[in-house]
DNA sequence: TAAAAAAGCAATATATATATTGCTTTTTGA
DNA sequence: TCAAAAAGCAATATATATATTGCTTTTTTA
């Protein structure tokens, strides 16, 4: 399913996803995939994601699951 | 670095290596490298490990990053 | 409403996460 | 204290995340 969360948090600051891309060290392919929910990204791109959207691993790729 | 935290969570709940590898689908090496901070493991890897300790991302692999 | 920017899509190439195997070292418990 | 379980280590194999390239479609904006 798509990672709504991502686009959100980069829409918000006003950035694109070739921005992003810069900003992780990635690409705005890897960045595209990744918000279609149609990648299983590293952690460390991750923790990179959150650190430049300001936001915590939570915040972007937790669901609450239940129990 | 060494991911301290999925050790000691682990370890809290008495599961070995291979205990929590069986949980996650994974190898005892796997979890083994992950907890010696040697590997950058997947999302979903992350998530089932998460899961299987009863945690969640943040408290796993999330370091307060200062801005 | 048309041009530019952004995003989607797809194929191939490359880097690396993960598995597999086998052995050694450390830890644990009777 | 010693035997068994757990963990460490290392090499090779495999699966898959990510990059690269090029083109198409959608969205934005002047």
């Amino acid at each position: 399913m798509e990672n709504i969360k991502i686009k959100l948090a980069r829409v918000e600051k006003g950035l694109s996803q070739q921005d992003l891309a810069d900003l992780v060290g990635a690409t705005r392919q890897t960045i595209g995939l990744i918000e279609k929910g149609k990648y299983n990204p590293s952690l460390n791109l991750c923790i990179n994601i959150a650190k430049a959207l300001d936001r915590t691993l939570n915040d972007l790729f937790w669901y609450e699951h239940k129990k």
